[in-house]
DNA sequence: ATGCTATCGCTACTCCAGTCGCGTTAAGCA
DNA sequence: TGCTTAACGCGACTGGAGTAGCGATAGCAT
């Protein structure tokens, strides 16, 4: 799945003010609103690679990026509108489940992702989940984000019942979440220690399942 | 699993100023220092089935119960500490897992304890784990219990294993994890509604997984 | 009954999250 | 080029989270 992770490249972040350039007025590609909101975003992955998620706050990123702390309010509302709009940035409109050839393949590529997700520095995506406890837009962002991606990723169970590795009758949605929920319950939640076999494990033993038949009634 | 759920009683808020009885001093048993607690503890509840956890602060605690907010602040530190407290008043020592004669039987009745904790009213546990993202005491807490439970529940496996009815091999706490994760996933990260039979096919799943040798390496 | 200690209450304080009103400025359009 | 509007900056403000110092009181031991 899709998230954020440690191949998102953290822009540089432009100077405070722009100065007029020799011959012309300074280029705002987007305008000034586009400006703001880039190094706005900017100072959000820079805070929480250097400080963490519990030392995010607006004005810290207000301070970091030049923004004045009423324009932050005013857009992104909290520190979980600025988490949601950081992830709205880094995701991409086209990205698609990817395709191994086996079900079992196919999950344990996706849990990788949600794997470098969970554990990417900045921690997008655990900074994300934890503000949605506290804040609507984080709340509704992870929500549509995650409606969307179960979405896309039904292909693999579909793709896995077409080469007979799995019960026509398999519940997609099911047997995604079975694959992937081990990830946020053991790093999240259980805060366990990064055990790099989880991932694997996880989604094999989800493929084991399918093949079994679970995840269908 | 043992989670404080739809049965654990809500006791009856004590007056906010022990008046002297006729005949004697007032009885505080276990002294004032105990009472404090009951009437602190009492007011979480009550709070939390009036106006959810996201209305839960240190000062509305204070008000409801009488107890002075310094007093709070001092023993239970933030609200993760006092929702801690909630769930180890409420946790019971003894608690043993489920023994139904079968694997998936013993892990149906797990996870209907976890959905009853989950869909609770107060909602104690979701709220811990809410807090859990920004109270050191409620994380603590939540990882101590968390560590207890999955160590007492191994025994469910032990005895599938007995029955012939997963491999000898099945790693005890991965299965656990496996039934027990899509619960809280759907429940508290991807907020879906609460269906009926989440509970049920979730723990099914995971026995037919093991029943096929998922959870072993 | 008295003294000591742990616990609690009280008030004032700091700091931060969040908001408001108003002026400034960038940008688009006629 | 000028006007209008949207976006931003600024400073002041409110309310709540959290803390500190000191006095009062409950409870226990002698």
């Amino acid at each position: 799945m899709d998230h954020p992770g440690p191949t998102t490249r953290i822009p540089d972040e432009p100077p405070r003010s722009a100065r007029p350039q020799p011959g012309g007025p300074v280029r705002r590609p987007g305008g000034r609103s586009a400006e703001v909101r880039r190094r706005v975003l900017a100072a959000v992955r820079t805070h929480l690679v250097e400080h963490g998620y519990d030392a995010l706050s607006v004005d810290a990123v207000a301070d970091r990026s030049g923004v004045h702390r009423t324009t932050v309010y005013r857009r992104w509302r909290d520190v979980g509108g600025l988490l949601a709009d950081v992830l709205a940035e880094a995701t991409s409109d086209d990205w698609r489940p990817p395709d191994t050839g086996t079900l079992a393949g196919d999950l344990v590529a996706v849990n990788r992702e949600v794997h470098a997700a969970l554990t990417a520095d900045p921690p997008v995506t655990t900074a994300l989940i934890a503000a949605s406890f506290r804040s609507a837009p984080a709340a509704d962002a992870l929500r549509t984000f995650w409606i969307d991606r179960y979405d896309r990723c039904a292909v693999i169970v579909a793709r896995g019942v077409a080469r007979g590795e799995t019960p026509a009758r398999t519940d997609p949605r099911r047997l995604l979440v079975a694959a992937t929920a081990p990830l946020y319950h053991e790093l999240l939640l259980l805060r366990t220690p990064a055990d790099p076999h989880l991932a694997d494990r996880a989604a094999r033993d989800a493929a084991t399942a399918a093949r079994a038949g679970a995840f269908t009634d």
